[in-house]
Parts: structure tokens; sequence; C-alpha cells
DNA sequence: ATGACCATGTTACATGGA
């Protein structure tokens, strides 16, 4: 029964305790890292050589962005950057062949800085991933894509009134790309196991998750050989309700295997 | 009823985040 995960840890360096406090509560088999905020060479290796995970982190210059896989079952890097721009060097993009198929991780971008150029590299950026996961899923490959999209998919994902209508992660440009995803034949495994609610999984620093005034924009998509296999997804809320916490909360699903 | 964050880089703010 293989476990999957996705962490927006916001700076790895002040979310090792959060880190392993989760893997010991979940045991992922695979954990997939964003916005680690750190170079390459400052990921905290040796503070996490004790957790017994393989590592592969993916950082950037400057304290932005930054994804990072995290595996106790074989995994092999594929790609560190999301193909179809030459010139981008945003850490955003991991790739791994394991469990008999291939795993993204994501940190798509916020769309809220940089003006409108700013939204239009979100939204090219949607649909070079959408090309990805179609190249995949067009020669049946199990695909699974876990991170923080920053796109709340529909109303229901989050609560009223948290962000303007004119916000990058509710925009009907940014929706209808996430949309797109989904009509490749992927399936949103949190939204699968639960129709009728929506949790979320960020909530702003401030009274936000007291009052559970949050959105839902980490996702874990599926392809069909394993969302025919999803039997069990949530949000780890726990790790939100701790001191010094990311904004995100941690989101795992279980796939049941043989 | 009201108020109200955090992280980085660079050094008192600017920027990004969502």
């Amino acid at each position: 029964m293989p476990r999957l995960a996705t962490f927006n840890v916001n700076s790895i360096r002040r979310r090792v305790p959060h880190l392993k406090r989760f893997l010991a509560r979940h045991q992922p088999d695979l954990l997939f890292l964003q916005e680690l905020k750190c170079r390459t060479e400052e990921f905290p290796a040796l503070e996490l050589a004790e957790t017994g995970y393989r590592l592969h982190a993916v950082g950037q210059p400057g304290g932005r962005n930054g994804v990072a896989v995290l595996g106790r079952v074989p995994f092999e890097v594929t790609a560190e950057a999301l193909p179809g721009e030459a010139a981008d060097d945003h850490a955003r993009f991991v790739t791994v062949k394991a469990l008999g198929g291939e795993i993204a991780g994501l940190y798509l971008p916020n769309g809220n800085s940089g003006g409108e150029a700013g939204f239009a590299y979100k939204l090219r950026w949607m649909e070079r991933l959408a090309a990805w996961a179609a190249e995949r899923l067009d020669h049946f490959t199990p695909v699974a894509l876990l991170g923080d999209f920053n796109v709340c998919p529909t109303a229901a994902d989050l609560a009223p009134g948290a962000l303007p209508p004119t916000d990058a992660l509710v925009r009907p440009e940014s929706r209808a790309r996430f949309r797109a995803l989904l009509n490749l034949g992927l399936t949103d495994a949190l939204r699968a196991l639960h129709p009728a609610e929506a949790p979320y999984t960020y909530w702003d620093y401030g009274p936000a998750f007291d009052t559970n005034r949050g959105l839902r924009i980490d996702h874990i998509l599926l392809s069909p050989e394993w969302a025919e296999r999803l039997s069990g997804c949530g949000v780890d809320t726990a790790a939100r309700a701790e001191d010094q916490p990311s904004d995100h909360a941690p989101v795992w699903c279980e796939l049941n295997f043989g």
C-alpha cells in the first residue's frame, strides 16, 4: 500500500523538525517538497540523514522556489526542470521513475507578481505541464502529479471571501488550465474521495487557521491506472497546527497495489 | 468587536508569497 505525499514547507531550513514529525506520522514512500527557499547545496541533508530517506533536492539561488523528493522506495530522478522553455531556470519541477510509473513534484508559479507577464508565465507553465502529462498518458505510463498548484479549482476550494476574484489563484484562465489537466484523464485524488467537503491545504499566517479561512491549492492528480487503486487521501492538518508551521499542510494519498 | 504573517537578502526595507 504505497503512500505518496506533498508538502510545501515554506523554507526547508526552518521546517526540518516539522518534516521529521510528518515522516514519523505518515511514513510516506515518496514525499515531494516545495518552496525549499535555499540553494541545492544548502539543503539540510545531514540533518535528515537519520530519517533513512533518500533525498534529491533542486534548489535555486536567491531564496525562492526549490523542490525536492524524499523516498524510502527506489526512485530514479528523470528531470529537474519542466520542458518547453529553455530559458526557464526556476526550481519548480522534479520527476522520478518509481512504483512502475513516473511521478512529478511541482511548484506552480503563483502568478500574482510581475504583472500580466507574471500571470502569462503561470498560464504557459500550466500548458507545459499538460504537455508533459499528455505525453505519458498517451503511452499509458502510470503518472502522478503532486505539489503546490497555486490554483483553487472551483469556488468550493476556498473560504468565501478569502481571495478577491482577480487573484491569479482563482482567475478563470487559471481554473480553465487546471480543468484541462483533469480533462486529459487525471483524477483529483482529494476531491475524488471527499466530494462533499473540500479540505483546505493552505491557511494564511495569523487567524486564518483558527477560523478555517483557507484555500485548497495543494493537489494530487493520478492517471487512471493509479486512480483505480486510490484507497485513501487526506490533509495532515496536524502539521499546520504545530508551532512555527509552514502556511501549507501536507496532502497524502494511499494506493492499493497487489 | 477587533486585529492581524512570514521568509529571504541585505542591513531598515523591498519583494514574494497566497
